[in-house]
DNA sequence: TATTTTTGGTTTATATATAGTCCATTACAT
DNA sequence: ATGTAATGGACTATATATAAACCAAAAATA
């Protein structure tokens, strides 16, 4: 038994990875690339590549990333010396935020 | 037994899974969320959240897409509408290219 | 400083993603 | 039209992602 919980992800992420998978796709066509062709060079399998280009959420990103890249799908619109440099960005920003976030100051006296 | 065949990604896509979860991290802490009430609102564990700050290349891209809606990161620079338009474009990109590719023309006659 | 919360890192059990087959259909090219 | 390859969709076995419950350390507020 055990009940599977099926959990839902909202509209917009949903969209987003259905973009992507489409986007991958059309690509892949575009450059005249199998399906089978394309897997191996990304190291996965046939049945993972079409659940990718059909959106499929519970795909790992590692895969998806990597599947768009060899078909020249750009994410973030940065090549990869620009990803780098957005990474010490983010990396330094992160910096300077506070370690740990409290989420709200303890209602010490609120008796009224 | 059974090998495990370990498979490893390419850098620029260890880099683009990395960098998102930089970006994530960052935002959530901008906005004051803690790691379990982020985690709470994408439906997902609190260590599923770490690992996808983190960078880790093995987590489903629904979950970080959600969390990195949750958190205001925006895929693809895009709100909802845009997206749904980018959707429409792809599908009819999608539609003037050939539905299967053949790998090589089979060389018939190279006999010389 | 004291106290409380967040966070990081474990471990374990369960659900499920993935690879690897298979087959039927489609679509390309001759 | 015919042959050949690409694709889509099953199915099974296995690896592993995920949730949940821990603990210890770090950090924020009073």
């Amino acid at each position: 038994m055990s009940k599977s919980v099926t959990h839902s992800y909202s509209r917009y992420s949903r969209a987003a990875a259905g973009l992507l998978g489409k986007l991958i796709r059309a690509a892949r066509k575009q450059r005249r690339l199998t399906a089978q062709e394309t897997a191996d060079r990304a190291g996965i399998s046939r049945g993972l590549l079409q659940r990718i280009e059909k959106g499929d959420p519970k795909c790992g990103i590692g895969a998806v990333f990597e599947v768009a890249t060899i078909v020249g799908v750009q994410l973030f619109d940065a090549d990869e010396a620009a990803l780098a440099g957005h990474t010490r960005q983010a990396e330094q920003h992160l910096a300077l935020l506070p370690k740990s976030v409290r989420r709200s100051p303890r209602t010490v006296t609120d008796d009224f």
